[in-house]
DNA sequence: GCGGTGCGATCACAACTCCTTCACATCGCC
DNA sequence: GGCGATGTGAAGGAGTTGTGATCGCACCGC
């Protein structure tokens, strides 16, 4: 069954996280986000990209479809409105990394993975 | 046609390291080290000549891009954190190996293997 | 029309990261 | 031991990112 015809087009799949850019919807644990169109426009764009830092300019062309002003914060707004979200939907996880000076980096992480090396038990 | 000038899928890998340029990433066991620029800009240098000694001043012209000045102390104080982020993501491997009066060699060792010819019984 | 509500854009300030430099501790070699 | 090299922690400033608030606009039900 070749069903990789479409790859990006199906379910982008990122821990715990479903998005559906074809549905305008993201899921988590089996429970739909109530994110607005930016918001989910942003969340795919990333998702697309998943494990990759993505620069802000680059975000911004995807996301808003045109050239990003230099000193526009849109996109670190919209970032907070993920996480917010994504907190209350899946708490314990984060999935929205800040790579300080090039962007940001989608990628689920749970809390308990991320002590793992320091608490030893 | 063939535009070598810039390979578009550049991996060092260095043991369980991997580091990614072009991203502006480096992974550790499919994980990704949050390194600032000049720690992913050093440890890409080492790594691309990992197993070789390199000499301080030649670390600092490929990762700050001027000379060095006498008693510059920058190198040793970004081997430092980058031995610190290492050591967490990799507890029991050892990268960064000093070679005094020299420099540093970037090299993947583990400690069992490090410890094997003196912890003999 | 009118108030309520949600969205998007933008701003201002808070909080943080990074880089550099310094000071002192420790190490390695003679 | 003595000296220079390297390890380590910390401080300050510049610049980046986090965060809450404001404003205008569109939509909705009354």
């Amino acid at each position: 069954m070749a069903l990789a015809a479409k790859p990006s087009r199906d379910v982008l799949e990122v821990g715990p996280l479903e998005i559906l850019p074809e549905e305008h919807l993201a899921r988590a644990g089996g429970r739909a986000l109530m994110l607005s169109i930016r918001e989910l426009r942003l969340l795919t764009e990333l998702a697309r990209r998943a494990d990759r830092i993505m620069a802000r300019e680059e975000l911004f062309r995807l996301v808003w479809g045109r050239e990003m002003r230099a000193g526009d914060r849109s996109v670190d707004v919209y970032v907070r409105k993920l996480r917010v979200k994504l907190e209350a939907a899946l708490p314990g996880w984060s999935f929205i990394h800040t790579h300080f000076g090039f962007g940001y980096r989608l990628a689920a992480e749970s809390k308990s993975e991320t002590n793992r090396q320091f608490t030893a038990g």
